[in-house]
RNA sequence: GGAGGGGUGCCCGAGUGGUUAAAGGGAGCAGACUGUAAAUCUGCCGGCGAAUGCCUACAGAGGUUCAAAUCCUCUCUCCUCCA
């Protein structure tokens, strides 16, 4: 473990967006060092959706700094809380999910989350664990401890409120049970988003209901989406998944707003503050380009989930692409047998559909007349073109500036 | 239990008998431009068809009408208020 406790505190700070409460969490720190005994740092996911994308990394980051120092990373799978559904933020009560849907995605969460935790370190707990076998008694109890006045002072509960759109109760549960969980593994600190506040809050009474230490609660700022608006959510589809291929990591990165660029090197990336508001700096002072600052800040991002060299091939297929038009090294292909076809014509919207470039002969016809359409690089103008099928073996055909099919011919 | 208000294309949302494949916005796609899949501008944006065109579509099922997303009946479903 870290034993010097400055130390230990300017890394717990680092991109924090607010810890509640610093003293008592430097207390803690300080006596943890002292005691040699790690911290018990919990971090709750939901596995709502199976992937994990950059806006959770950022909270994961943390973990993952607590590890390094040397403390108790708890990561919970809310296999129970996810058929409720977080109502943090959310104007509108959530669908159910199911049980199989629940399963799958929470193995998928756990192994994209390892690719920022150290896996070896990490103790993995599911809070059905617990929160399965409650009573209805047990959950009176729990209920009993908090008021509906409280429960409103939460921003979107509030907001429900007066707007007069339907709270389930259920969903008033949700605080509870994440509390609960605290509860169970004795957590000394627990990591979340800043929407999720008011659920760590209700997590420190709790335990001084039942007579723990109160946890500390360190919120993380909330990374917004590709969208430059929405925070970045499955939902919004605005959010680039750490799962994804490194070409489309960088290609989604290039395609965020420059001016929410700065905000993802601070809470994406470990580069440090000084270099990040020199970078802020020089593109403000037009002395760097936004777009190499952009290449930059993906190619840290993919080193992080992938290699340094995936990370250079994937600004090097950019490049194919977009700088020199060209087409890439690794096209998908599409197999025509030749048999299947009689007298070895096919129209060129007819093979845009069947090749899964378009999405129906209608939507090819309008590609071509708006100029969207390319063989082996010429574009074509006429959406009526019948192909020689002998002449197209090999040949690549793109549509718009990044999708290929290169089409096979085979008897 | 009672009263009332909704369900429109991927999403939001206008439209209350006929130039309505359905305004507007968002998303998406393409083109131009560029420093990038930024921003901006332009176009497209149900399906089939070479095409005049045809088919499918405004929760579902019937009905009225020359004509219905729009009127009527029933069904399903969501919501609000009162109790």
């Amino acid at each position: 473990m870290e034993k010097n406790l400055k130390k230990q505190m300017d890394v717990i700070m680092l991109g924090t967006e607010d810890i509640l409460i610093e003293e008592e969490l430097e207390c803690i720190v300080k006596k943890s060092i002292e005691e040699d005994k790690p911290l018990k740092v919990k971090l709750g996911l939901d596995p709502t959706s199976p992937d994990i994308h950059l806006g959770h990394t950022v909270v994961l980051n943390k973990l993952r700094q607590f590890q390094d120092l040397g403390h108790r990373a708890i990561l919970i799978i809310g296999d129970y809380t996810a058929r409720i559904g977080d109502p943090s933020g959310r104007s509108i009560l959530r669908p159910e999910l199911s049980a199989e849907d629940i399963d799958s995605n929470a193995r998928t969460y756990m192994k994209q989350a390892f690719k920022i935790l150290d896996p070896g370190k990490t103790e993995v707990v599911k809070n059905s664990n617990w929160l399965k076998s409650l009573r209805f008694e047990d959950i009176l109890n729990l209920t009993s401890k908090f008021t509906v006045a409280r429960m409103l002072e939460r921003d979107d509960f509030k907001k429900r409120f007066k707007s007069n759109t339907p709270i389930a109760i259920m969903e008033f549960l949700y605080p509870i049970m994440q509390a609960y969980d605290s509860i169970a593994i004795e957590a000394d600190v627990e990591l979340g988003g800043t929407d999720q506040r008011f659920n760590l809050l209700m997590g420190r009474e709790l335990q001084k209901e039942f007579s723990q230490k109160p946890q500390i609660a360190i919120t993380m700022p909330i990374l917004v989406g590709t969208d430059g608006i929405e925070k970045m959510s499955k939902s919004f589809g605005n959010y680039i998944g750490v799962d994804e291929p490194p070409q489309e990591i960088f290609g989604k990165v290039m395609s965020i707003q420059d001016n929410i660029m700065i905000d993802y090197f601070r809470f994406v990336t470990t580069l440090d503050s000084e270099e990040i508001r020199e970078i802020e700096y020089n593109i403000k002072k037009e002395k760097l380009n936004p777009s190499i600052a952009k290449r930059k800040l993906a190619k840290i991002i993919i080193e992080n989930l992938y290699t340094i060299n995936d990370a250079l091939e994937a600004e090097e297929d950019f490049d194919l692409i977009f700088k020199k038009k060209g087409i890439p090294d690794k096209v998908e292909e599409y197999i025509i047998n030749l048999k299947s076809i009689k007298n070895k014509k096919i129209s060129l919207v007819q093979l845009l559909t069947d090749s899964g470039l378009t999405k129906s002969n209608s939507e090819a016809r309008r590609l071509v007349a708006q100029g969207g359409i390319k063989i082996n690089d010429r574009k074509i103008n006429d959406p009526n073109l019948e192909l020689n099928l002998n002449d197209i073996n090999e040949k690549v055909i793109q549509r718009g500036k990044r999708h290929f099919r290169k089409i096979i011919t085979k008897n």
